[in-house]
DNA sequence: TTGAAAGCGCTAACAT
DNA sequence: ATGTTAGCGCTTTCAA
């Protein structure tokens, strides 16, 4: 009813202690204080309702319980889905998430990163392909806040890491287009290529190694731009290292009259929640992506539990998920 | 380069004033001080890269610069977009965005609300069905911050809101519908009816009040469960009350065999991005739904400039978008 | 076993 | 025009 904020002191007042011992038995350290003593200040807390002031806790160099995440497009559902299992990791722990979109942005990721940093984050998620290494480190440097580098990026040797296993990833892809008959086959290769994209790439090369490589931006848009080139070169089977990629070829052939997988077999990557819905059900290279995100909250919640102890890589297996975007030849 | 924090005590030294001197001139009361003063000030901060602590300020009572926003479920397209929006203005106005992910879950949402008010979050912007009035009450007494309530429900009269202008939505579906020569309608509604998806409702009720009403979760698994029945029912066309609705219905009709619009013609709402994608293009009533986001982080702005101006009830334009889902019977 | 006191970094009222 | 000082609510030595 009351908005009146319940502060330590009166805790204390009300126990007949002083709020040092208050905080004390507050925090954990309750053994060793008097049973007596213990059960006066628990009382007198409940009573009042009371609930340390995070801030001025923060303030005495406390943890702020808070994580800065740094996404490039939220609204992209790889993002979306990997923030959700993000935040509901961490949630659980009772840390909480803020959010910023950097936009593919490097201005702006640096604000973001900056402003993050300002309001004191325990750590940073990161994942964004635009983010310069200078960036990071210097937001690092400011105060020694562990950071994770999500998927897009490695950075050096000073952060804990999560991956999916996109090398297989390729290969697997590779291999499928392969058993289903088809030799002239092309990948779509973003113009922003990050590490990981890159492992995609080399594993598919494995199997197709004259493959037709085709840049263009990481985007529905940058794929159906490169319809007109796919059909010109006469392409059978085209591998889109996303999804999204693989949306905007729908499109494009859509627009020139051309049926998917008759005239176009397409394979994607990540598995978003719209594969199954598109005409024909887009088969697709599965990543755990909400697995991806809870991992990374595990890793930040665990590093901040043992600051030192030494840096970890998780790789995340991935999966071939077939429906109906690819033609069987044989 | 060296991460220790630089100090108001330090620049204070290094100028040869007080620290409140330099809080109030960093403050925008420089024009009560003698220039060379402010000058030298000013030099101090630049040359030792001084910047406020944000902590320290919001103790003395200060603003925070952050928003909580809340959303039922970030992976739903409307949402992320949504959130975009929110998060790009906040941001240009030095806001931070701190994000939650309720769930559709009552226990989760308080929980996510009150970790935010711990953090000393400026306002909170909130766009959930499942919110109950209660809870957001209990959550504002706390400390007298602003909300905004989105689109999902109204919130009595405490605060502002943004909404788009849902009736005229519903209006125009149906009227594109009869217009197309189409006279078997139904219209998908959701259990979980929130007052604007009702305008909807009511709107579109307006030229079909015979229509069927079929209930179902708001949802693409929703949506497909009920392409049984609109097959029984011989329904030439319907009217999903959201796009992912549709996009279940377009799978569920794949699943039987049967062809949109031939056998069903269907229209949306949302205008989410894949509409576009999808096979055929949903037709859609648009939503401005970045659109929204902003309009709401302004208004949140400026109630924080001006925390007594009266409450203020914005409504945003719909529009039809036509594309290939409805099949023209004239 | 408990309490007094010194900050954390900043702002704002009050002196000078 | 500028400096002094008292907090904001909490944690944490250090003494008692």
């Amino acid at each position: 009813m009351c908005a009146k904020k319940v502060t330590i002191r009166e805790v204390a007042k009300r126990a007949g202690v002083s709020i040092a011992t208050v905080s004390q038995i507050l925090n954990g350290k309750a053994m060793n204080f008097n049973p007596l003593t213990v059960q006066k200040v628990q009382a007198a807390r409940d009573e009042l309702g009371y609930k340390a002031d995070h801030l001025a806790r923060q303030m005495v160099g406390k943890q702020s319980k808070t994580i800065g995440i740094l996404v490039p497009e939220i609204t992209n559902s790889f993002f979306s889905t990997l923030v959700k299992g993000i935040e509901e990791e961490l949630l659980r722990s009772g840390y909480i998430s803020m959010l910023c979109n950097g936009g593919f942005n490097g201005a702006k990721e640096e604000k973001a990163l900056l402003e993050l940093a300002k309001r004191g984050v325990d750590g940073f998620i990161i994942a964004s392909p635009s983010i310069s290494d200078e960036v990071l480190k210097e937001v690092l440097q400011i105060k020694k806040r562990p950071v994770i580098v999500l998927d897009q990026k490695t950075f050096s040797e000073r952060s804990d890491e999560v991956t999916t296993d996109d090398f297989n990833g390729g290969l697997l892809a590779a291999r499928y287009l392969k058993k289903m008959g088809h030799t002239k086959v092309a990948v779509i290769v973003p113009d922003l290529a990050t590490v990981n994209i890159m492992y995609r790439l080399q594993g598919f090369l494995v199997e197709f190694p004259q493959a037709l490589q085709i840049k263009t931006e990481l985007s529905k848009s940058g794929g159906q731009a490169v319809v007109a080139e796919l059909l010109e070169q006469n392409i059978e089977a085209v591998f889109a290292l996303s999804d999204e990629l693989a949306f905007g070829i729908y499109l494009g052939m859509r627009q020139k009259n051309k049926s998917i997988p008759n005239d176009l077999s397409v394979i994607g990557y990540d598995d978003v929640e719209m594969c199954r819905y598109v005409t024909p059900a887009l088969t697709t290279v599965a990543q755990p992506i909400y697995e991806l995100g809870k991992q990374a909250a595990d890793l930040m919640i665990k590093r901040l539990a043992s600051p030192n102890s030494p840096y970890v890589k998780r790789v995340l297996p991935v999966k071939l998920v077939i429906r109906s975007s690819v033609e069987v030849k044989i």
